[in-house]
DNA sequence: TAGATTGTTAATCGATTAACAATC
DNA sequence: TAGATTGTTAATCGATTAACAATC
């Protein structure tokens, strides 16, 4: 049951949030192209929503953009990576090295987000020792003593729907705060740790449902 | 800029729609081990809303609960996969067999939601004859050809940035009707096609400024 | 100066929650 | 019957949009 406390943290203006690495990236192209000025109206055009709505997102960032002139590009840039905390390297574990795991481990591009996993970990004894894609994998059991020592807060869930809460009480226990969750189930924790969980399913549903819907529509 | 004919086929509901997979998942779930009937107050433990959101939320599917039962399993099963068009398989092509889409091709997890890549397209003649993981990959050139032919309606983008626009505007001409986008650039195409943009990014930046403004709070 | 663009304040829209009657 | 659970109708909350004054 969600109780009241659950919302302390919890983070408001989310779906801004959720925009801000899309301004971010575009962001970027504009400095690598020397750009040093932009106008919400740009970023309303690229990305499909209103310029109103760009400025409102932007506030998050106390950025003051000038009148007649825009935003200037440099000061949104760090504004953006500071709210997000994305100006220093974030360091991450990774817990289970099945398929999932593996691929996340393997692929650039997945992990073309600024996050650097620096250890992962696995029950499966079979799985221990051998780096896969340059990054050792240890025994589950070892992680509270490497969170400690290397003093890790972000882990990624890869493990089995049916060891996704066990993992989740020993990260907790070991001081992990924010859980990026790519298993079917609901983690349940405390109130001073996050959890995102990631569903693709939940993307080929809105699709789904759309094309499904205009189908309909035709009939009609 | 927005226009309000785009409007047509945005569907509603749309935090509702995203939430089904997961109620699909629980229920498929119940129905292995021969449950029959689930109530509000079970989907609300396991994912963490309010009971009162699940009713609203299955009021979609249009299938009537029982008092003091609750819900058909298989009821909400099929009425959930009437839904959202998964009651048949649902054939894909994939653009851009570059890391990401290999990726995606090689891995079961990604695509265990009832996808099935029936063939793959590159630019790249170097990439074009050798199937991946059991898919050929054929000359983008050859993609309307094949989409008439065998009459598939959606395709999972994941070309470089900069060819994003131009192979939509390609899969639109071909009468692609959903376009899955793994690409960071926001699609343009005509009202009656959907896009589907999925971003990793978003989710981490979710939990990032979480984490950061616990910190935050923790400092004052 | 005139005009483009921001930022503030208010209005609208949609999603979630609350209250409670209906029902088996 | 009494009580658990749904489904309906209304209230609240938060996100988006609109209007417009401020400013360089």
């Amino acid at each position: 049951m969600p109780n009241k406390s659950n919302r302390v943290f919890k983070i408001d203006k989310l779906p801004a949030v959720k925009r801000l690495p899309a301004y971010l990236h575009l962001l970027r192209e504009l400095s690598r192209r020397g750009e040093e000025f932009v106008s919400s109206s740009y970023f309303s055009e690229k990305m499909q929503i209103q310029p109103i709505l760009v400025r409102k997102d932007l506030e998050l960032t106390r950025v003051n953009g000038a009148p007649r002139k825009g935003y200037e590009v440099i000061e949104l840039i760090k504004g953006i990576e500071n709210f997000l905390g994305w100006n220093k390297s974030i360091d991450a574990f990774l817990i289970g090295v099945g398929q999932l795991g593996s691929s996340i481990l393997g692929n650039q591009h997945l992990m073309n987000v600024g996050l650097k996993v620096v250890a992962a970990f696995d029950k499966d004894p079979a799985k221990i020792g051998r780096p896969i894609e340059g990054v050792s994998v240890f025994e589950l059991g070892r992680l509270p003593e490497l969170a400690k020592r290397i003093h890790v807060r972000i882990a990624i869930l890869c493990v089995p729907p049916e060891e996704a809460q066990k993992a989740t009480d020993l990260l907790v226990a070991a001081g992990i705060k924010g859980i990026w969750n790519f298993t079917h189930v609901t983690l349940v924790t405390p109130e001073d740790v996050v959890t995102q969980k990631e569903d693709l399913a939940s993307g080929l549903a809105v699709m789904s449902a759309a094309l499904t819907q205009s189908i309909q529509h035709k009939n009609n």
